[in-house]
DNA sequence: CGCACTCTTGAGGGAGCTCAACATTTGTGG
DNA sequence: CCACAAATGTTGAGCTCCCTCAAGAGTGCG
């Protein structure tokens, strides 16, 4: 879709499929920064992207031209947009500096869409090494994490691209991430409330 | 200064001294999200902080009433501002998801504000727990970090607030911040291909 | 069926954590 | 200025969690 470095100055919309935005260090290690689901922003970099957008299935997306031609009004909602991306970063910043693998992909299971009303199936189209570059792990703990998670019956798996969520209290619990606050800006890592 | 999860509307810019922004778990687990010096601006959430900001020294801000009263001009500044904690934010997610202690310590280090003309003295005003809650790591890994770059002699502490950086460049080869792709060095780290 | 790719699982090793002791610096009162 | 205590920092030993290496199982597609 675009890539690290290139010049930004268009944001995109996701309107079907998920988005994974990429960094790529010098040694060719990858850093998965995000996945973006129907309806979320991103590339809001403002002169050059800091990550390649790629698409993980197939895609639809809508352009957003953003600033610096645009009115007061679409710059309020870029700064929204920005919050809401800044607020996303620090929780993953705690993830990433504060929790266990076991922590990491409970929290992150909780953060999928969801596939069905009640919120117990979700969808997971990506695959395992995006998963892992995601969290700061490998494929093979998340592998085994899912794994043991099974195992405990707290989840169980379809397939490749969908789990059932048997136990959700628990996954909350184990996942470590009890929200003090309810603020809009501060903490939408449950996705979806 | 103020507390994680008060309601936000006023931004402070640092004046003098040192601020950090700490995000505090449910367990009691700390973790630094921030260090701010000299011109830097934190507290930018709109509704309710999701950090509690603290003093590290002495310090001497100036408030900013952000938005949502004020015009268009300054909605265009805190979006910019907005950008760069979201550039800060993205390097942090680098650092704890792909790096090593040795790395993040180095970078770190080039990351203090220097105190020299020539940028080989820099201030290291917090203490080592700061250190280790900013870095994903403990005082006691920080610590053993630092004595290895001291026995290495890259760096030469003078006591607890002041280091010299004696081989800046070897310092930013190990912190794996810069796109140098060559090094045969002891460093070397977890290639890939 | 066979090949390529993704995922799972096991065994072993290493980076960083925990626990613990000690050293150094800072602060306080005599 | 010294004595002592408290806070902060350093260092060592052992252990844990996750990574690496390796093999095998499941899946998709020609």
């Amino acid at each position: 879709m675009y890539g690290q470095g290139e010049s930004a100055g268009i944001s995109y919309e996701v309107v079907e499929g998920v988005v994974r935005t990429c960094f790529f260090d010098c040694s060719g290690g990858r850093q998965v920064t995000g996945f973006y689901y129907n309806g979320d922003v991103f590339g809001l970099e403002a002169h050059a992207y800091a990550e390649s957008a790629e698409a993980v299935t197939d895609v639809r997306v809508r352009t957003w031209r953003n600033l610096p031609e645009s009115g007061a009004e679409s710059a309020c909602e870029i700064t929204w947009l920005l919050r809401r991306a800044m607020a996303q970063a620090r929780q993953r910043v705690i993830l990433l500096g504060r929790k266990t693998a076991l922590q990491r992909v409970s929290a992150f299971i909780l953060s999928l869409p969801t596939v069905n009303a009640d919120g117990t199936r979700r969808s997971l189209p990506m695959p395992r090494t995006d998963i892992a570059d995601f969290l700061g792990l490998t494929m093979h703990t998340v592998s085994r994490v899912f794994s043991g998670l099974t195992r405990q019956g707290i989840i169980s798996p379809i397939n490749r691209s969908y789990v059932v969520i048997k136990d959700i209290g628990k996954l909350d619990e184990i996942s470590g991430i009890y929200t003090l606050m309810d603020s809009d800006d501060a903490f939408s890592f449950p996705r979806f409330e």
